[in-house]
This record gives structure tokens, sequence and C-alpha cells, in this order.
DNA sequence: CTGTTAGCGCTTTCAC
DNA sequence: GTGAAAGCGCTAACAG
């Protein structure tokens, strides 16, 4: 087997003495010409070693590129290690792999899609990007968008009832009028820093996945007439342990301190929960924890955390099946109460 | 703002009343035209509407795509939620956004990179794919490849010593010639099967990380004069807890009861020491439990897992950097025991 | 069924 | 400084 050469589908054409086109349907279109010739060609080709015509020029040409960009919230780096966004990917991708469809991650900090927009058939946006300019892009894209747990006007989105699911798990949560509720929010603010909400009010009132739970917390507050004072909302920047344990600290250091805690997230709620233990708080008889998404390791933790089952995964298996089938309507996927021994 | 119209470089020069080249100069070569005229331009093309050049036309017209493939070893779909490939990926990403490098997913269990090869600039392969065509057809690829534990004859390369880090975990964990040692291995077949391997001699000698670490543990026993049976070695598919919980199940269930094991992974040895603690099996007392990896669960667990540490973040960064660079040489990267409760 | 040809949208010599 | 023109590698319409 000699260095091959770098053919094209023109030297191919060339060297074998057929048209341009020839070879072209023998790749592409086999109702073009006879089975025979296009299997001699193919078998030709092959061994001469040209694997079929360049990719992209192919979709230059046709302005097809059968690849999707993942437009994840935040940076493509700390996406990836979250659980919830995992499971998500993982839905997108089983569906994806089975269509031949490639899977372009990108970050939602990027300040602009230009630099893949002519590469993709599209979007799926899994959360509202943090950078306001990308969102606001993707608002003008003349391209397929599917957007997750988000809307934008006119594209196809999916999502799950996060007031209804806040609601009824918190409810699970406060058994009294007495109870010192405390809320662990995600993503409340637009900062980097983990502090507390004093003002809700000041608040944007949007869309988005934070502020919806919220509104489930406080109607189940107000509903079962709980007074939540108004130092006793935190704002978390990420879903992670890090940030996460300072404001459980703060938390479950302040005075009185709270007995039931509403975290926006279960890996919230698992640093509470670790945090609670090490001081020698019991769970359930002291403080009461939930969570949100129903993560594994929720499951696992000793209490196991009572939580919002989300099915993350099928979340993303209906992304991208809408993306294939361009639907363009918006989708709302059910969740579970998973009820552990937190609370 | 009116419906803008989809303006090529051609078609906005005209409009400008200039050539397609001062545009794309504007865009691309500053130094090609006065600082005035090119602001100018800039300006006019931004009004309009024009936002640069094609990307997908650029990048067929230069050969460069700003693109790099990583090739998982296994499907999109298991690998993303995998700890240990989602840490990595995590360096990988955070070196790449940094330098504006798409990233493109890529499942080690597809046929052929056809499909992406004319699409990016190189390949990132984390782990040997599973479909060994494709490892086939990566030794003869003509662009920039970097593999990470394992290697192609040329490429560039990073990985640990598994072998060593093997050797001194489970030297910790035999404590006397007496122990009953069991290993609970990940992919040393390949097959999708959880069984216990009962020839070693038949399983392929070959560079992957699997036979690195039994290579390490087989020489931990033997220099301590342990006696492996022939039946203390079972295969695992596939890093996941309901592989490992039966291999687990069954090892722990198997006559005389081993006392010791040595576990791939810590997703393994995790699953392991659960079903041991629900069979009210003691730890360390009664079993002692080594993992690798190095697994944020792990040392959480209770007791904690003692295993052998790896900077899977800054094997992606690595990884990622020696692409930039365009290395070629293999980089061995350092490894710590974390040592718990767990022997 | 086969071959010619005009682009897809761009970059980059090369002459002006 | 600028503009004309030749491709990058391919597809699809059209004529034969």
């Amino acid at each position: 087997m000699s260095e091959s050469k770098h053919w094209t589908l023109k030297s191919i054409a060339k060297q074998l003495g057929v048209s341009n086109a020839t070879v072209s349907n023998a790749f592409n279109r086999p109702d073009q010409l006879s089975e025979k010739r296009r299997t001699e060609i193919l078998a030709a080709c092959k061994e001469l070693g040209y694997f079929g015509p360049n990719k992209a020029a192919q979709s230059l040409r046709r302005g097809k590129f059968d690849t999707v960009a993942l437009v994840l919230s935040d940076s493509i780096e700390y996406m990836v290690s979250d659980p919830v966004a995992s499971r998500f990917m993982k839905g997108v991708a089983a569906v994806f792999e089975q269509h031949k469809i490639n899977l372009l991650l990108f970050s939602g900090s990027a300040d602009s899609v230009n630099s893949i927009n002519d590469f993709v058939d599209g979007f799926i946006c899994y959360g509202r990007p943090r950078n306001r300019l990308l969102a606001e892009q993707l608002k003008k894209i003349r391209k397929k968008v599917v957007t997750v747990d988000f809307n934008i006007h006119r594209s196809a989105s999916v999502s799950i009832d996060n007031k209804a699911g806040a609601y009824e798990v918190a409810k699970l949560a406060i058994k009294s009028p007495n109870d010192h509720v405390a809320i662990l929010g995600l993503r409340l603010l637009d900062t980097h820093l983990t502090c507390r909400v004093y003002d809700i009010h000041s608040m944007e009132i949007d869309t988005s996945v934070a502020h919806q739970r919220l509104q489930g917390y406080l109607d189940a507050i107000s509903d079962t007439g709980v007074k939540l004072g108004d130092d006793r909302i935190w704002n978390i920047p990420e879903s992670n342990s890090d940030f996460a344990s300072i404001a459980a600290k703060e938390a479950l250091n302040s005075v009185p301190r709270p007995n039931v805690f509403l975290c926006m997230s279960d890996l919230i709620a698992l640093s509470l929960m670790r945090e609670a233990i090490q001081q020698g708080i019991r769970i359930p008889e002291d403080i009461r924890v939930v969570g949100f998404d129903g993560i594994d390791e929720a499951a696992r933790m000793l209490p196991a955390l009572t939580t919002v089952y989300q099915h993350s995964e099928q979340k993303g298996r209906k992304a991208a099946e809408m993306f294939i089938a361009d639907a363009h309507h918006a989708e709302l996927l059910g969740y579970e109460l998973s009820i552990g021994g937190s609370c």
C-alpha cells in the first residue's frame, strides 16, 4: 500500500475516465446510474484511497452540515461536570448518534455564535445562556432553534413545570406555620457571588427556571401561613459544592436557625446536608431539607434527599427529536416527587 | 430595523462600491488597508447586517476549521455521564475555549471518522476507541492526533503510569500473604458482559489502561506472596453501577469470600462498598477495598475510599495544549495515592 | 444514463 | 493602496 495521493472528486473522476457527476452520483444518488457501474466506481475509489466527497465542500454546496450546536447556559468547562446537564446531553447524544448528527459543544458565555453559525444546521440551547448578548442573538438566528428550560419567541422549547414542582416539594417540607424557612436559590441574581437576596422585587421577573421555582416556593410559603424573613433567601451563582457550602454554612449559622431548607438544586441540598451533619445537626429531626433535580447521589445520601425528579435524559431526547422534526411548539415534560428521609 | 438581507462578501462589496478583496482584507488582514478605510467598511457592514465572511466557505478555502474532534472511547451517551471523562473534558474545554477552538464530540463506537474528518483540524482521542476499525483509521489520519491513555505510533500522547499506581494501591490493600484477593477489572475483555476472567493469558497484551493496571495488581500480589485463585478476576464492561453491582454481588458471595478487593475504577469500588454495607459486611474490618481514579464521591463515602487520584482535568488541559502546540512526544502525568478508611 | 458547467462564499496571488 | 480572476471541492441543473 503506497502513500496514497490526495484525491478529489475531480481527480478521481479523471483517473477513472468518467465525469465528475458520475462519481458524485455514485456516492450520493444511486438511482442516477446503473447498479453495476456504481459498485464498480465505488470499488475503484476504495482501491485508490478515495473515501468519498469532501464533507466541507459538500456542506458548503448543500448548505447542510449534519451538525448541531449544543449551546450550554454556561462555559462548557462548567456544564460538563454538572450531573443534570450531563444527563441531558446524554439524551441528546443518544438521539443524534442514531441519526448520524454531530454534536458541537458551545459555551453560553461566548459573545456570539458567529464562529459556528456557518457550520451547523441549528441550535439546541440548554438553559438561557449566561451571556445576554448570546441570548439576544439567538432570537434573530435564521436557523432551527430548540430552547430548553427557557423560551424564545417562536422557537420550539421543552421544559418542565418548575413552579408546580417547587410548590409541591415545598409543601412536603413545610409542616407548620411556625416553621423557619430558608431558600437556597440558584442563579437568582446575575452575579458570581454567593450572597443573600434582600429584595425579591429587584430581581427581573423573567421566565428563568430559578424564578419559576422561587415562585413555587413562595406560593407554598404563603399557602401554609409561614412568614418568610427578608434575609432568608440566598443566591448561589452556580450549582457546585464550593459555592453551595458557603451559603450552607451561612444559612445554618443564621439566627434564628431555619428548620426548613428549600434548595433549588440537589447539589446545593447535598452540600447543606453534609455541612449540617458535620455540625451535628440531625436530619430530619432538627432541620428538613428538600432539593430539586433528582440526581443519583441524592438517592444514595443518608437520609435520602426528598426532591423533584426531572427526567433530564428524556428532556435531552425530546429536544433532539423536536430539532429533527423541526417542531415549533412548546413541550412540557412531567416530573416526579422523590421522597426520601430528609423531610 | 428591517428584515436584513442575506449578505455575502461579494454582495456587500458591491453595495459598498469596493472590491471583494477589500472587504475580505478589512476583516482578515488589517495591514492590507488604511485603518480609516477599514473601520469605515467594518462599520458599514455592521450597519447593514453583515457579520463577516462565511466560516464554512472560509474554512474550505483555508483548509482550517478551528474545530477539534474529541473522540471518546465509547458512545457520547455513555461518556458524558462518566465523572472521570467529564473532568477530562472539562480540562480540554477550558483550554480550547480560551483559544476559541470549537469542540466536536465524537463517538468511539462509530465506524469511521469520515463524517467529520473534513470538518476538523485534528483529533483528541480519549482512550482507545471501542470500535477497532476506528482505532485503525486513526493511525492513518493525515491530521493532528493526540491520544490519551493509549498510544498510536508517532502521535502525541498523554497518560499516567497506571501500572505503578495500581501496584502502589494494591500494596496498601494487601496486608498479609494469607489475604484472599479479588480483582474487579474494567474492560479486560472485549465484551459487553459482566463475567469472570479465567484465563489471563487469553487476553491480548496491549497497552490499554486495564491491562497496565492489572499488571500492577499482579505484581503486587506476587510481591506480597499472595496466591490468586484462577476464578478471582472479574470483567466489568463499563464503569457504571449497574454492571458493577452485579460483579460486586458475585464477588462478595463467592467462596471463600475475598477480604481484599482491587477495583479498577472508583465507581466499581463504590458499588462494591454499597453492596457490602447492605449485606452488613464491615469495611475495613471484614473486607478492604481500593479503587482507581479519585472521583469526588469516593472521598465523601463512609469510610472514604482509598484510591489512586489522577489529575483528569489537568490531563485534559495537557492534551489540548499538546494539540495546539503540535507536540509529538509522550507525556506521563503524575498521580497521587488518596488514603481513606476503606483499607 | 453521462458529461458540461455554473455556482456555494470565500481567499489570495498578481497586476495596476 | 485596490480590483480582477483563479480556484478550494463539490452538487445539481441541463443538455445530450
